[in-house]
DNA sequence: AATGAATGAGTTTTCATTCAT
DNA sequence: AATGAATGAAAACTCATTCAT
């Protein structure tokens, strides 16, 4: 009868004291990763930005590595969560793209941190520590893919988008342009000419799509 | 008798030889920065694989950061020039765009190393080297991005395009279908659904955009 | 009950160990600069004399100019101190005199290491690593120049002394005198002609001095 | 019938020509070594100094270690036979003296390059190039001491300075007391306070000595 | 004979990881 | 269980020396 992981108030308390420093040391992590990248962020540091002692980081994680992999994972666990409910919570197809736009906004603009380390290890470089989490990743995103694909698909299907090209070409079309006007607008800030509003992303996309 | 290339045949033979070996050591570290990323790669690993004494390397470039540098700068370049040659090349709108996604197409396919290169430093992480390199990069990337927004804009007023949507935006939704699908097709072989005919890209936005 | 020597007694144990490991550190580095000079001893060989890790004697010292200059240091304020309390130590300013000269003659004799170091650093060569460290000790050296002229002046004006030469620059010659008896004893032992006892030196300066 | 070394005209032209380049080489080193030791100058910038390649420096010397002993050898003996000519070029034991104090000042001014490589090598700190060098520079040290020495013998045996003491020991002092008024006047020409005439040197000693 | 490009051993420094306290 | 001092392998970079031209 042990508690799962997502009812942590079943935990011991030795075990959720546990899991919040662990929640530390991966966010002490996160700040120094998404900000020096990898290789340039030392043991030492995560050490003292999370006030553990050195020796508590490596009774977490085996090694530096692994404490990384751990800390994408749960980001992109996170992030791909987040995603999946926005396309789920909705019945009219056009509304799912609007809660997927505004809800990838909304993470996007919560946590840029979070998402300069999704895509340094997405998009790009594969020099990463990722090979194993790699491809959970992928596939992850694939399957996110593929929803979003089905949502173009039943779309059609339902007459409300007309068929201008392969579902799953549109949603990697999609895909693509929130990521550029996200990252356009979030890590060049400097750059004016972004649509405030989310939605005027899609408005591109539904000129042609709409039925 | 001899006619080069490009023009070089002006330069005395000792300077063309060491530009031929200042070649193969960018050649070399290109390889294996975009195999590795920057930290994982040792002045060592280039020497072996451009078969020169490190203190060769050092002749030519004063540090690993400047040989990084210079690695990214001249592919940028390489890649920039193509670009813009594409959009420039046709007097319609529609085959300034058709010409651009080929030409990014074919750069892509041709130096996937280059490509990972690229996006290693533009996109996601900004952990990188090019604090320096950096800023002229972004340069060429608005400049390019303007560009690309000319065409849209010329192609409204001359009545190819419907005004569907900022011009600015369109180009940075376009770059962004582009990278996407191209990067989908290249860093993931595995994923067969990209369409082959890269024109196909377009069709997805010329469904709304054509008038 | 236990007494220490000076009065570090009241340091925690940790500080007091560190402290040890510290001066083990420092007397293998003097031992190795002053018989092979700074840039020719490697860090490796300090580590391997001292027995510790290289990656310890970076914990102690921020690198090996650091190392350096801490040595020099602590050894010139050892040997500034012990002269200038030599002087201090007599009304009499022939005793001040006498004594300042077996004082002296004891330091060398006790450390011939160290009066390579600091000879190196103060005479001769100033292709030296104490760009900081050097104002600091010739400053100090000035004060005692200025000491030493202060006994001659001193025993001028009580009639000890006859006026034959400007203070200062008697300080200057009594200075210069005993460093080439004592170098020309200690480093040149071979030399069996200089005087046994230290104030034979003096008799030298004290013919034409005392009044 | 070779042409010996003290009358260069006799040489074959070929050979006086490379004489002249040697010595622009050493005289290049020179500078350089006395202003930054022999570690922080490489034979690199030797060679650019002197104009020459660094394969030609190797014609004329084994190694660096070579040129330097080679370099300093030169200067100890052009000290030398100065300093010996000052003591041999009169025939009162006083105006000896005088002539030797006057001659090594104007050795130390008109060189303080070769000064300071004099004393880097002299002085202090053993931690030289010269262990081959070292013993020769220290015989004519020595032999240069035994003649002073002999001065202040024969000075007594005529009744010129009073017996004050041993005449070795006045030589060392003497030695001791112009090294130290010259360095202090030439190295650390801030220091205002050394007598501009160098006789003013010998006064202090003179008024104990003078019979 | 003179050159200087090429070499690679050797140096300083960093930092992931271990383990005695 | 938590600590953090100690370790040493690995990396960037320098420069004396060689040798083909």
């Amino acid at each position: 009868m042990e508690a799962a992981a997502t009812e942590p108030q079943k935990l011991p308390r030795r075990e959720r004291e546990r899991m919040a420093q662990r929640q530390e040391m991966l966010d002490a992590a996160l700040g120094l990763f998404s900000k020096k990248g990898f290789r340039n962020v030392s043991m030492q540091e995560i050490a003292e930005t999370s006030e553990f002692a050195i020796g508590t980081l490596y009774k977490f994680f085996k090694n530096k590595e692994d404490l990384y992999r751990a800390l994408v994972r749960e980001q992109a666990v996170k992030f791909h969560e987040g995603i999946m409910l926005a396309i789920a919570s909705a019945d009219d197809e056009v509304d799912k793209l609007r809660n997927f736009v505004r809800a990838k906004e909304e993470v996007f603009r919560a946590n840029v941190a979070m998402i300069r380390l999704y895509f340094s290890e997405t998009q790009g470089a594969r020099h990463n520590v990722l090979a194993g989490v790699d491809s959970e990743m992928r596939d992850k995103h694939e399957e996110f893919l593929q929803a979003l694909a089905g949502v173009f698909e039943s779309g059609m299907a339902r007459g409300r988008f007309r068929q201008i090209a392969d579902p799953y070409h549109l949603a990697v079309a999609l895909e693509s342009v929130t990521n550029g006007f996200l990252l356009q607008g979030l890590l060049r800030p400097d750059r004016q000419k972004m649509p405030e509003d989310p939605d005027a992303i899609l408005d591109i996309f539904f000129q042609g799509l709409l039925a």
